[in-house]
This record gives C-alpha cells, sequence and structure tokens, in this order.
DNA sequence: CAATAAAGTGTCATTCCGACACCAACCCTT
DNA sequence: AAGGGTTGGTGTCGGAATGACACTTTATTG
C-alpha cells in the first residue's frame, strides 16, 4: 500500500513535470461505477456485490473501481466487471458523471457510470465466481441499502434503461441471440412495469422488421412450442432512429 | 507556474496521506467543456473562444477549463461559462465524459462535458466581452477547425439537442420569456433542420397546453403583429415526460 | 388606398392505436 | 386413446392522431 501511494505520487510529479505548459493537476480521483441487467424470474435484477472495506464496509455496491491512468473508461468498466463477476457483456454505455463533492467520505472522486445488459443465462455458462466480491443479483424495485450514490445511480440507470428500449435495440441484448416473442415482450413488460397486449405487441415488433423467423421451435415443458425469432439489424437502422416501439 | 504546480503536489500528497484506507490516486485531470446554443439568423449557432496557446494554438474551441479541487461540475460549468463568455444560462445539463486517453496531448485529462442554452438575446444584454478569449457565436453546421475533440462533442451535442425538445421544454430556454408561436416554430425547425407544417404545429403546441397567451402583441416592421405567449410549466408535467412534440 | 408581409385559421382522408376473445398445438395424465 | 392444462398464435373494429392542404386577416409603408 506504501508502495502504491509512492508510485501515484511519483506519476503525478512526471505528469506535471514533463509538460511545464501544462496546467496544474487537481487532485480528484476517476471510478467507473456499472450497472450490470439482467432480467431472471420475470423482474428486472441489478448485480451487487459486498464492500470488505470502509467506507460502507458491510453494504451492498455496484461493481465499480479506480480507473487506471491510460486506460479508456469503457475498457476500465469491463475490466472491473470480468474482475468482479466474471462476466463480458455486449451493451455498456454511459449513463452519467455523477460528481457531489462528498460521495466518497475520503476524497474527492468522480464516478463515471456505465450501465450494461446480459442475457440471463450469462449466469449458468460464465456462473458469477462468488469469490470475494459476493457478486449476487437483486430485484432492482426492491434494493437493500447501498454504498456511495449508487441508489441514485440505480435510478437514474433504469430510466435511461426505459427510453432506451424504445429506440434502440437495447431489449434484445437482455435475450439470447434466438428467442421467442413472449420472451421479447416480457422484456418489455418487465422494464416499462406494465402490462402490454400481446397482439399489439407482436403487430408492432413485426410491422417494423425487427425479427425474422430461425424457423425453429422451443419446446418447453407441457405445452406449445414457441417459434424462434433472431433480431434484425436491418430493421432499426432502416427505422432511422426514430421511436420505434412505444406502448 | 511554478507554485501552482508545487500546490498541486501537496494536495496530492495530503489527499494520499490523511485516508490512509484510500487506494492511489491516479493522477487524471478533470475539465469541463460546454456547448453553449443559441438561435440566431435563423441558424443553430455554437460559442466558440480562441486558444491562445498550445496546444491547438490558434484554432477555436468550445468555452472549457479544469475543475477545481473541490468543485462540483456544474458548477465548474457555470463559473467557466461566465469567465470566458460573461454570460449566466438558464438550462444547462451534462452530455457525456469524453476520455479517449490522447485527446490532450499533454496528459491524460477527461472532459466532462455539458450542453447549455441561451436566448438570442443575452448577447445585447450582457454583451459577449470580446476580451482574451474572443468569444463568437458560429453556425453549428459550418464550424472552424476546433481543439480537441470539440468537434465530436458538439455533434453529440446537436444530437441530444434534436431528442431533448421532443421531450423536454427546452426549446423555450432558446426563446425570451414571451414569444410568438412563429418563433417557437423556429427553433424546432431549427433544431432539427426541417420545415414544419405551421398549422400543424400549433395544433400540437395549444393541444398540449404548452404555453399561454400573454394578451400583448409583438409589433415589429411593416406587417400583421402576432400575439406573445409564454411558457406553461403545467403543460409539460401533466404531460408526464412522455413524447410531446413530434413532427 | 394599394401593396406587402407575416399572422392566423379548419377540413378531410389516412393511418395508427388500443381494446378485445378464441382456436391451436403440444405434453401429460389417466 | 381421450381429455385437461398451458402457452402460442391470430383479426377486427371504432376512435384518435396525423399529415396534407389554401385562403383570409391585420397591420405597416409608400
Amino acid at each position: 500500500m506504501k508502495d502504491a501511494m509512492k508510485d501515484a505520487m511519483k506519476d503525478a510529479m512526471k505528469d506535471a513535470m514533463t509538460s511545464p505548459d501544462a496546467p496544474p493537476l487537481q487532485p480528484i480521483g476517476v471510478a467507473v461505477d456499472v450497472i450490470l441487467f439482467t432480467i431472471l424470474d420475470d423482474t428486472l435484477q441489478v448485480l451487487l456485490v459486498d464492500r470488505l472495506s470502509q467506507p460502507f464496509d458491510g453494504l451492498r455496491a455496484v461493481p465499480g473501481g479506480l480507473v487506471e491512468r491510460r486506460e479508456e473508461l469503457a475498457c476500465a468498466a469491463r475490466r472491473i466487471l470480468r474482475a468482479q463477476t466474471g462476466l463480458d457483456v455486449d451493451w455498456l454505455e454511459q449513463l452519467y458523471t455523477f460528481d457531489a463533492v462528498d460521495r466518497d467520505p475520503r476524497r474527492r472522486v468522480l464516478s463515471v457510470s456505465w450501465y450494461a445488459l446480459v442475457a440471463p443465462n450469462a449466469l449458468e455458462d460464465e456462473a458469477v465466481p462468488e469469490s470475494a466480491w459476493g457478486a449476487a443479483w437483486h430485484p432492482a424495485r426492491a434494493l437493500p441499502a447501498l454504498a456511495f450514490d449508487h441508489a441514485r445511480q440505480i435510478e437514474a440507470a433504469m430510466t435511461r434503461l426505459r427510453y432506451k428500449i424504445e429506440y434502440t435495440p437495447a431489449a434484445f441484448h437482455l435475450l439470447d441471440s434466438t428467442f421467442t416473442l413472449s420472451e421479447l415482450q416480457r422484456v418489455y413488460e418487465v422494464i416499462l412495469a406494465q402490462e402490454l397486449d400481446k397482439r399489439n405487441f407482436r403487430r408492432r415488433v413485426q410491422s417494423l422488421d425487427l425479427v425474422e423467423e430461425t424457423g425453429q421451435l422451443r419446446r418447453e415443458g407441457t405445452r406449445r412450442p414457441a417459434r424462434l425469432y433472431r433480431f434484425r439489424d436491418e430493421g432499426f437502422e432502416r427505422a432511422g432512429g426514430g421511436v420505434l416501439l412505444r406502448f
């Protein structure tokens, strides 16, 4: 720890020294936090880890950590996610930069917040390593006490997500590459927190050419098998960024 | 300058020292940049200042600068706007945090980017001080060469603005507190870069109760005077965040 | 008082949207 | 083999919203 501190100070010195014309550094820390969503048990879930040290020892938090000196923020977010959860995500978007001066009681640390989406079965495949972090899913609408300003961050991420699924293909990243229309509908219902009419939903999705049949069926349990679909990029592209799925 | 450097290092040391449990600082600089829009000559305009030193000496840039140690980002943005342009804005929103490692050739500096809106006559009142900064309006769709990643930032801000005027009262901040419906329509036309039908536009605005008559008229030039309106908060609130003005 | 220039106003045809209910297909049980 | 259970899958219709469209009004100026 002492060595790390010395290193940081050497870095600071070098940075200040090598560019005589550069204005002085303000020692503001930069962290990223990642709100990782999935849908499990027909519920929107957020991945939380345990905090094992001060501050906020014993509370839960979203995965996060300091950004390295020459690391892009999105890379930091992915690195931290991988380290704390073992997951690789394919949807990762910057959410907001949280900057309250006292959001970290130790010193000034900005949090550049991101949100990410994974399909629920990513769990089974990659197995969230219980490791030291105690990563686990929690229902997004019934969260325990959280460290830092993470409750606010999750709130903001949920709001953003509600908007995003209406005019981007975000929802598809909460599903496998093939899915049934009922599964797709459930994603929208869970995120929007309202029931949708099955026929109207299908009319929209199909008239926008957002999906195409794979020709295969999902047979599951004791009931009629459902047709499997896959997402069609061209649908969203052709629609050109307007609002697409409004319910 | 040397003193400033010493101060920065002292700060860094203090920060690292006072919290033995705090992880080491990464010396990443934090700046804010502000894309300030107005509408002038029926054109969307961006305020640019001259760069008078390296890097990018001689180019134009949006107002920006380093954040102070205990300063919230929005405060920094307002402080810098005031210093470089003399303007106080009432609409200021965080846009995005730009983080390319080499966006500042001297060293790693994040830019938390904001966009702001002012009514065009703010100019005449407060008189953009030509001062050292050479602040001046430039048509947003015909910009000169810009410092840093500011061209990309402006692009992002314009995209955001296009969305925002559809579901927030942003457009009204580009007008005086009272305005004619034609002026309001021109704001939408300029930002969306498309002509709108006068009667359909008025139908929407009035059916949503976004405006109320002041009872006064604007007489201007050689033509029929127009009724003056003012914005009604309740309109947007009642509409509850859905899409309101879609053309 | 004529010319000019923007302000202001209504209709109609089309499309979009939301509400609504039943049969089909499969599996399992008996 | 028949029947029950469960989800999958489909069409219509009435009302609302949308987009296209042109003329009259009201002021000023010469």
